[in-house]
DNA sequence: TCAAAAGTGTTATCCTTACACCCATGT
DNA sequence: ACATGGGTGTAAGGATAACACTTTTGA
């Protein structure tokens, strides 16, 4: 039933064999415990994907069947992050175009029904630089002299105050402040200072994995990392984190999650009285005593915010340092 | 050159035809004086569009090669805004998949080369209740009763009342605070009150032109709802009025330009502090004398912003009315 | 008693909003 | 003189950020 649309690659027009393909992507994404987690299959590392075939019903459920098909996991939110196109040569007589269609899908973890060949892992073993919880990461200490040197080799003196500049901005050289939404423009830059594995060239001027981060497949990486960055920024004004949280929750388990999709601390009080004051949760009576400290209270999302505004924030109290 | 690809649309797999189409899409925006304006092809009102094809290195040059010979108009600025696909029966033995990848672009209208077939025509000619610059438009009170109609048409009171609020958001019922954000969910709502032409059903149902607004061909009117949507949110965060203006513009243009695109006025002392202090803008030294008034500095856009920081923002110093 | 986490209160600061007012030009 | 638009100053109110502090449990 999955393979109607293979006819599709075969139809020639000239010499050339050449086929349109239409694939769905998806960065599926889960927080477990204080962890922010994505659902890969195979070995190497790609999100579920296939192509977009003439039984399905729609974009989104064609990606629904497929990411239930290869990791047996059932999707909840969705939204679309971009499409792209990309032009492989396979081989001399045949040229195929393919058309990516990315999806961002939020879940929880222990929703998997039978995990098959998939996998969770964390965001930060592909992005060492990017969690900021425990203060500056020792992975970024290293890859500043290293992008400062790519910087450096540029041709001319504009284009090395130019590269200088994006990659002070994106990764907080210089004392600016560190800003968790650039997540894409920090792989991309790598990914051009030939930092990442994916960028090719020498194996040798691609720091440890342990710095640069795991590679994945093709352009999967900069997909996920556009996951992130999408998601980093809805979670400040759409109450989008609560598709991560069990149904009832303490306000430190919000709290935990939050921080750990951010990769940012947040001050306590205030994101207390954030959620509060917006009305996002209510209390269920209940109390959780597997705290380690004084039992907390429970509470469950307020579904009916969907509907009352169109919710305008859940901005986040960030620490200053 | 430019059909290579149909070949694809002809390649059979069973007895039925299948063909997936992929096709790019353009909202074309423009300010022109006060007016936002979009660019249409025909008569019927449609945006330009066509398939994308073997021949294009990619999909924004497709769309800029599509735009640019149907309306001899060259683009600038891109970005994408949403893919989606569509089953069309078009015969008994042929079944068409559509893929759209729609655009938002922003230009100069002066940029015009050659009009051709093409047409700009005002944003609220096409959505009239959308313009709240002088008051709330009469449109809307027409419109009022009857998305209250449908709203109490439905067939529980539960379904009754979801309507009833889903309308009263969207539309700033009861003393709501209007949120110019929200035009794709009003065209929604109207379509699916059948208040507007291409919902289908019968004519009679539907307000007139003056109320409904002019209708555009298949769901095209839709995606120009979803760019209005997308540029009316952007403005506030990313500083792209600006692809919009002359070289040199006066405050005030800068202004009433923000206005037309939101559809509502802005504090003018408030908005000159917002743009100043963001540094989005430099002296050139001369000033305008066909003000009809005191003669005005002239500006430009500081292009510098783009690399110094990630812009967080042009916000709107929306009056309260 | 202490550690750990829950939870409250207060203050300083900044940003937004509203509004009052003066300035320079053409008719 | 006055209409039109350019341009500045200020004050109230609300949101944010920082931090000090109390409460309740388990070990």
């Amino acid at each position: 039933m999955h393979d109607q649309a293979t006819g599709l690659r075969k139809s020639i027009t000239s010499r050339k064999r050449r086929a349109i393909n239409v694939d769905l992507i998806a960065v599926v994404a889960a927080v477990s415990d204080r962890e922010p987690c994505v659902l890969t299959v195979g070995q190497r590392g790609s999100l579920p994907s296939g192509p977009f075939e003439f039984s399905h019903r729609s974009l989104q459920s064609g990606l629904r069947d497929w990411v239930e098909q290869q990791t047996g996991h059932p999707l909840g939110y969705i939204e679309q992050l971009y499409t792209f196109a990309d032009r492989d040569r396979i081989g001399a007589k045949s040229e195929q175009r393919n058309i990516s269609i990315s999806y961002l899908a939020l879940t929880r973890q222990e929703a998997i029904a039978a995990p098959r060949k998939s996998h969770w892992g964390s965001w930060y073993e592909y992005f060492p630089w990017e969690d900021h919880r425990s203060g500056a990461p020792e992975a970024l200490g290293l890859l500043r002299p290293r992008l400062l040197a790519w910087a450096k080799s540029a041709e001319n003196a504009a284009a090395r105050r130019e590269r200088r500049q994006r990659a002070a901005i994106a990764f907080a050289f210089d004392d600016r402040p560190w800003n968790e939404e650039l997540a894409l423009q920090r792989y991309e830059l790598l990914y051009e200072a030939a930092l990442v594995e994916e960028a090719g060239g020498d194996r040798k001027s691609v720091p440890a994995a342990s710095v640069s981060g795991r590679a994945m497949v093709a352009d999967h990486r900069r997909i996920l990392a556009t996951g992130i960055a999408r998601l980093r920024s809805k979670i400040k004004y759409r109450p989008v984190v609560f598709e991560l949280m069990r149904p009832t929750f303490t306000l430190l388990q919000l709290q935990r999650a939050v921080e750990a999709l951010a990769g940012r601390l947040i001050n306590k009080p205030n994101f207390r009285r954030l959620v509060e004051q917006q009305e996002l949760v209510e209390e269920t009576g209940d109390t959780s005593l597997d705290t380690g400290g004084r039992p907390a209270k429970l509470y469950r999302f307020r579904h009916a915010v969907l509907d009352e505004r169109a919710v305008v924030g859940t901005k986040l109290p960030l620490t200053r340092s």
